[in-house]
RNA sequence: GUCCCCGUAGCUCAGUAGGAUAGAGCGCGAGAUUCCUAAUCUCGAGGUCGGAGGUUCGAAUCCUCCCGGGGACGCCA
């Protein structure tokens, strides 16, 4: 709908004036009385022109109006108000193929990758994952919608530091379990472990598995078989835990694997060739300050290892060879101050600097009995993902974690989320859905009409009241919202959208009744209610979560 | 100490590249069911948009300073 208007807007401004000012606005204006659309671009043109804005709103407003916008001028705004018959037509449009009608497809469809998650395989996938999770996963879904191609990618850190200490707090609790004791292994643990109640668990598999045939190892080489064996463990859970959230991956990458490949060696090397890597220290360092960073970063420390930093060039680098033309990186706000080095990386090697956008998830705080939940992985005191779905359900979840912009913190009330009252915005939502359905079963049964299979597309002529066309608005402007989301990679602002139009569903089905004397009446709303019904689905589908028949 | 984010109704937050009279949900108060689901609806109270300057036709939004909250600053990942 909005295209539309900036479509036509364009055209006359830039056959009126010869140009049009770069940075307009066409939004939705607070009051209602102001139309459904309005634009300050007679402003900007003022500035430009030396004319007085109220002239050139009004010029502009006496070419745009037609048949199906009614623009007008207003105290140097331009007001748009759509016309019923364009709004019915869009309906029809609507009815006929929502797929079609809310996702046009991009001109120029991008070969792109989402990589998001990418939790540490040290432990289960705690609540702040998920929130990454659906955030990513409903940006791809919406990217896909759009036409481009999209690959789902979760990055494993399994290299390094992190799951050394994780193999070696398993061999710490396997020791425990044969009542051997190892100082200078306690001492680590004790200082960098992971204490969490799983590790113990993954010590008593071991032992079942292979008895204690690791007591007679070597504890370096044991450390390393445990580490090989927890982080597949690990990684199979989250991959369980994930599936079970509705999130799948297309790909998953292991950083361990870059290292053996030998694509870090060859992406220092080509940094090396274009003068950005020095030598201090016995370290090779990267010369990210040339590129705005703080300071310059180390990539192999003096005992020859790689840093992560130095993997994670190499697994963007990488991507970039495979010929994605453009990436989306979810990151965990604790990895704020990193982009800048990545950034840095990436332009010392020549790429694009839109070609990857870096968005941040915030964290996510857990109350329970109005207490917060404190969540480590290290003492193992947190509330898993896992154990999150099993307590309010998929869809709350999903839901809940889309009701704000990603970058700002979340709270999150497991009592509220767990209640089935309107103080739950999921249900309010889906409680719209169930009612419509409710009615189409009534209808068919007593009626014999079947709101699924006839052709109700005549019946919208008949839709005339203020409260019809404001429902058959709501439901159009869900396309606007979508591709809003494809340009500012906000998921949230959709579930905004669907609680509005929930709340003038209810406001409707308060007021008007389907089941009524005339026929035509009655056909017309049940058009109505399919074209809500299909809004809703559509937007459910998107977030992934389930469209129920009743409830 | 340096850098980043935030401060909007009692609470949790929207406010989409500076726009018109400041928005929603919850909570609070009052009401609605002979009729397709009351998990709903209707009405109401509630604000110096943290503070002070500045930029301009116009500021919650941009700039400077101050106050308050959170985060990041490893040869960890």
């Amino acid at each position: 709908m909005k295209s539309l208007i900036r479509q036509r807007l364009e055209a006359i401004v830039k056959e009126l004036y010869g140009f049009v000012p770069e940075a307009y606005n066409l939004e939705v204006p607070r009051e209602k009385a102001h139309g459904d659309y309005a634009t300050n671009i007679a402003f900007l043109l003022a500035k430009n022109l030396k004319r007085k804005p109220d002239d050139i709103a009004q010029e502009i407003a006496n070419k745009l109006s037609d048949a199906y916008l009614q623009a007008q001028a207003l105290r140097g705004f331009i007001n748009f108000k759509f016309k019923e018959e364009l709004l019915k037509e869009e309906f029809v449009k609507l009815l006929e193929n929502p797929q079609l009608y809310f996702f046009e497809k991009v001109k120029e469809p991008l070969y792109m990758m989402v990589e998001f998650v990418s939790a540490n395989p040290t432990g289960p996938l705690h609540v702040g994952h998920g929130r990454g999770a659906v955030v990513g996963d409903v940006l791809a879904r919406i990217l896909e919608r759009f036409g481009h191609k999209v690959v789902r990618e979760y990055y494993i850190n399994d290299a390094g530091y992190q799951v050394y200490l994780l193999g070696l707090s398993v061999l710490y609790r396997y020791y425990e379990l044969y009542g051997k004791e190892d100082l200078q292994l306690k001492e680590v643990f004790e200082r960098e472990g992971y204490r969490g109640e799983y590790i113990k668990e993954l010590a008593r598999e071991v032992k079942e598995l292979y008895g204690s045939s690791l007591l007679e190892k070597d504890k370096e080489e044991a450390i390393d078989f445990l580490r090989e064996f927890a982080t597949k463990k690990l990684l199979e859970e989250i991959k369980a835990t994930l599936q079970e959230f509705g999130v799948f991956f297309d790909s998953w990458v292991s950083e361990k694997g870059l290292h053996q490949e030998g694509l870090v060696e060859e992406v220092l090397k080509e940094l090396e060739r274009r003068c950005y890597i020095y030598e201090q220290e016995g370290a090779l360092w990267f010369k990210s300050s040339t590129f705005g960073d703080d300071k310059d970063r180390v990539v192999r420390r003096s005992d020859g290892t790689y840093t992560y930093f130095a993997g994670d060039i190499a697994y963007h680098y990488h991507k970039y060879r495979r010929g994605f033309q453009k990436v989306i990186n979810l990151w965990g706000s604790d990895h704020h101050g990193y982009e800048k080095r990545l950034m840095a990386s990436l332009k010392a090697l020549g790429i694009p600097e839109d070609w990857l956008v870096v968005e941040f998830v915030q964290m996510v705080k857990i109350f329970k009995e109005g207490q917060e939940v404190r969540m480590s992985k290290r003492t193992g005191d947190f509330v898993s993902l896992q154990e999150l779905l099993q307590e309010v359900g998929k869809d709350a979840v999903r839901f809940v974690f889309l009701t704000k912009t990603s970058d700002t913190p979340l709270d999150f009330d497991i009592d509220l989320v767990k209640k089935k009252s309107s103080e739950n915005p999921v249900f309010y939502v889906q409680y719209a859905h169930a009612r419509i359905r409710g009615v189409f079963r009534e209808v068919k049964e007593r009626y014999g009409i079947d709101a699924d299979s006839s052709d109700l597309r005549p019946y919208i002529r008949e839709l005339d009241s203020q409260e019809d066309i404001e429902l058959i608005k709501k439901c159009l402007f869900l396309k606007d919202v979508y591709e809003g989301v494809l340009d500012s990679f906000s998921p949230h602002l959709i579930t905004y959208s669907l609680i509005e139009l929930a709340k003038d569903f209810h406001h409707y089905y308060n007021h008007h009744r389907v089941m009524v004397e005339d026929k035509k009446v009655m056909l017309s709303r049940l058009t109505l209610f399919k074209g809500v019904e299909l809004t809703l689905k559509t937007a459910f589908e998107i977030l992934g979560i389930s469209a129920p028949e009743r409830m």
